[in-house]
DNA sequence: GTACGTGCAAAGATTTTGCATCGAT
DNA sequence: ATCGATGCAAAATCTTTGCACGTAC
């Protein structure tokens, strides 16, 4: 279950080439893209093609959705990347993975405290970089 | 410094009608509301002047702008209400506002140990509450 | 009275839905 | 050959911009 084939398969979906494409646009970047990108990259494919291939993508936990000033990114996820949270600089625009294992803990923590099984959740942090904070 | 009037003349914006109304279904919810409730609680209201009012409140800190559902969501901040962060159930749509001190301290260090200075944060918790746990 | 802020109109952007056709299995 | 998935068209939202008028100060 490593390959995009054979989670496609497995589940019965089509591996269509509109879905194909998406792939890998997300797997050939480094940082999380808009779906502007995404529909930009796959000039051949339909717009709506990209939206419902994106849905899902969620769904299957291939990619996780992620919130970048105030808009969604997608890239990969589940079996494609490991889980991780994003730091991004306000001045420069610059995005950083960052691991969270404290954080991880302490929010389920959090959660159970209220009662609550944790589904998901999602940190974004923002700030000024070092360099920025020179200039 | 602690009422709408005061803030506002000290900063040299006008009080109007609009505004007053915005700010007083904020004030009235006890939950994050969408442009689109804020827009039907203010029927005599343009949609423009609240979305104009929206980002002038965002801009004086007056609101929080958080992440529900992967849609945008506006409740009073700074002065008018004490920093927090919320824990949505997926089944139930429940939202509650959760205390997070130690997360506080937490993601400060996390920016401050990747050279950032951090400016903002955002955490949205989604599980299953103890109700529909037991559904 | 003086601008700042509003409403209106209209454009732009984003996302969703229905349906006939195409193509992966 | 079948039925899921795509592309196209079109609608429904959502958000922004320009400008003349109204009103808080």
């Amino acid at each position: 279950m490593n390959t995009i084939e054979e989670l496609f398969s497995s589940e019965g979906y089509r591996l269509t080439m509109p879905r194909r494409q998406v792939f890998n646009e997300l797997q050939k970047s480094s940082r999380p893209l808009a779906i502007s990108d995404i529909i930009a990259a796959c000039e051949d494919v339909d717009r709506v093609s990209i939206y419902r291939t994106l849905a899902l993508f969620a769904e299957l936990d291939i990619i996780s959705v992620i919130p970048v000033g105030w808009k969604k990114r997608y890239e990969l996820a589940g079996p494609f990347k490991p889980h991780h949270h994003h730091l991004q600089c306000i001045s420069c625009g610059e995005l950083v993975a960052i691991d969270t294992p404290r954080l991880e803990g302490m929010v389920t923590d959090l959660a159970t405290s209220h009662g609550y099984k944790l589904a998901h959740h999602h940190i974004e942090l923002s700030g000024i970089c070092e360099m920025c904070q020179k200039a």
